[in-house]
DNA sequence: GCAGCTGCTTGACCCGGGTCAAGGCGGCCA
DNA sequence: TGGCCGCCTTGACCCGGGTCAAGCAGCTGC
């Protein structure tokens, strides 16, 4: 990490914040820049997005980083633990969202209304880095690799809602979200057979559009299909294969 | 279209592109355009627009403005006409994503994965506004309203397609598309009473999740008791309140 | 005119998964 | 250590809406 790769004509050895290793320990940590160093926003380009983000947290489990209705002002990437954003209906009823791992955006669906127009909460301890997004656009402006990231994530976003809206069985629904919860996991450098589930039952049912009861039952039957192991939140996958298989209508790959 | 214009010091009186009524004639028939002027893009800006937009079509009911897997390099708007997008699955079963109608954007969903990832087709006669991608996000890092406009655009399909995700009965689903229908048309200065539905049975219970049957049964339901007149694809909304409630759940407003 | 087709409507039946209810299993605090 | 509370599991029952099937209305072409 102590490697300072001097690019140009950079002198200045003994500036920490010219210390190359050091920004890419930073952003190697921080979702959102790994990202732009992933897709070759180059050094200067980061130390400018190093200087806008500000580091939040930590959160204990169901603190709120942000709530329906606050004033749209910034996008998160989680750096740490799991948020799930909701919104809660007329009646009361809490409808999930989505969940967001380390490394994925938060709040994308602000920038239209102003508003916030769900609230994110931690599941876990939750570290997150807040990007103000007027600061965001204005990098956009100068820099087209920040532009472009901003696109792609928003467009990618709206590809991932379309597909949840699908009829699908439960089961079908089920295999999709541990596979596309095991893919995340892997994109991030984590075991993709064993995961934990940060969220309850109740959550995951909710997501899929089903009965916690049925959330139970279909894990259950894979459990018993050997296509995978459940103890409480730990999951292990033990045939991915045949869940792709029950899965492959849902599957946007 | 055989203007040319010069910017910074402008010079040319006789210049057709010099005059702003012709500018805006263009732009409120064209639906992208007019949300700009709507949103203040100075006139300079909507000349920039306009040199990079072409106008495609028309196209006739059931042509392909575009096709899964092509390569991505444009968004369309529509000019005149509805277009829907659809994907179609392993079995070849169809899946609706969503309907546009004048002044609305397809391909958003494009942007992430470079290559379009459903197919746009013309329920009717179709005019759209071609605006190639690479040319917009390059306007865009130039004029902040044009990437504000993108931004928000792109938000707000997300939020959208979330709001889909709802699990809610044949009912609500119902009441909430012919609301939302109506207030788009609306938004475009059509009457928010009396609906042309450019799609079939089929394609609106396939976008909402439902079978053809049920959407027949339910519109009879609406129909006998008193909330809305159809005859074949004409639709009138009569109680537009007692809609709202129905679908009150579903509501994003 | 009629045939044929496609889209729409209506009825009868049935099943996936929601709901209700009754435990079981931890985890946390006194 | 025990009691409580939240989360999870499992069973029994039931209903909304899907499926199947039959008829119908409007359009196009001969």
């Amino acid at each position: 990490m102590g490697h300072d790769e001097t690019k140009s004509g950079r002198i200045t050895p003994h500036n920490p914040i010219a210390d190359d290793g050091d920004e890419y320990q930073f952003c190697s940590t921080c979702a959102f820049g790994a990202v732009c160093v992933g897709r070759g926003l180059d050094k200067i380009g980061l130390a400018e997005l190093h200087c806008l983000v500000e580091h939040v947290g930590p959160y204990r489990a169901g603190e709120s980083i942000f709530r329906t209705g606050d004033r749209f002002g910034a996008i998160y990437a989680v750096r740490s633990g799991t948020v799930k954003t909701r919104q809660v209906d007329l009646e009361g009823r809490e409808l999930i969202l989505g969940f967001y791992l380390p490394g994925e955006l938060v709040g994308l669906n602000a920038i239209h209304p102003e508003i916030y127009p769900c609230d994110a909460i931690a599941l876990d301890k939750v570290e997150v880095c807040r990007f103000s997004f007027p600061a965001l656009a204005t990098l956009a402006m100068r820099i087209p690799q920040v532009q472009k990231e901003l696109f792609r994530r928003l467009s990618k976003d709206i590809g991932d809602a379309s597909v949840r809206n699908q009829e699908a069985s439960a089961d079908e629904r089920l295999a999709a979200f541990v596979l596309d919860l095991s893919a995340r996991y892997e994109a991030r450098g984590f075991s993709p057979q064993a995961l934990h589930l940060s969220m309850s039952r109740g959550d995951i049912a909710n997501y899929l559009g089903l009965a916690s009861e049925t959330v139970s039952r279909v894990l259950r039957r894979f459990q018993d299909g050997g296509l995978l192991t459940v103890d409480g939140r730990e999951l292990t996958i033990s045939n991915a294969a045949a869940l792709k298989d029950i899965a492959k209508n849902l599957l946007h790959h």
